[in-house]
DNA sequence: GTAGTATATTCGCCAAAACAGATATATGCA
DNA sequence: TGCATATATCTGTTTTGGCGAATATACTAC
């Protein structure tokens, strides 16, 4: 017998209510543009103290947003992967609004700063 | 001399804020389907209070989303038609999330009902 | 003018949510 | 084992924002 897990898929209400929040849509702009991104580089970047970033994290991971994978002492988190095509395409339309102005220009630069040529990242 | 009006444009942070309830998301749900709606067929698809429902759509004419248009004792409100392309792509992103789900679904129902057949719409 | 209808705004209250700061947990290394 | 680093969570406080209810405004018809 296939019992198939019932993922309960995030409401547009929850993730409109996700995204309203600056350092969070701030966030998710670069995990638009960069892969994965650690704790520490979102910390650097964005300039704000760590428990800040890390509860806002918290509540994009909760709702699926948000994908964490530890690697050693470092966590990164990506845009998750089962997210559904409209969010998807909800933060795409938004980042087109987003990186001709600032903060969110500055902060990409910011972060390809601390991203090593080949891709590597570094955590200072 | 030419002088040029500057309208300052709604930022990113702002609009994600005004579409962070889900009243509000209702209404825009429904104005992206609807060329116009006046209030009372607002209040009567979204089986709210008159002042609930004016009280959101002012947040969102205050931030130049909407536009408002009396006709005598009605007044209709319409996406505005200066809202950046980014921002109307945004809402064709979350409509594709909505309208496979209540209650967008059932609001859309309900308004087709008041609209007359030639697209005049009444009400009640 | 008055009356009636549609819509907007104000006010006081309450709950959700963001914040700073302190602390806890997890991992890696000596 | 102990220490250092990265990240998460807790706690108390403050701010934000939505709400109901009452009231104000705008328009139409008489």
């Amino acid at each position: 017998m296939m019992t198939s897990q019932i993922t309960s898929q995030i409401t547009p209400e929850e993730f409109t209510k996700a995204l309203s929040d600056p350092t969070r849509l701030r966030v998710l702009m670069l995990l638009i543009e960069e892969d994965e991104l650690c704790v520490c580089q979102l910390t650097e970047a964005l300039n704000m103290v760590q428990p800040k970033i890390s509860r806002h994290l918290a509540v994009l991971r909760e709702k699926k947003i948000l994908l964490d994978n530890r690697k050693g002492l470092w966590i990164f988190y990506r845009l998750h992967p089962e997210m559904p095509t409209w969010c998807h395409q909800t933060l795409l339309a938004l980042s087109s609004g987003c990186f001709d102005n600032e903060p969110y220009k500055a902060d990409l630069a910011k972060i390809k700063k601390t991203l090593l040529p080949d891709g590597a990242s570094v955590c200072i």
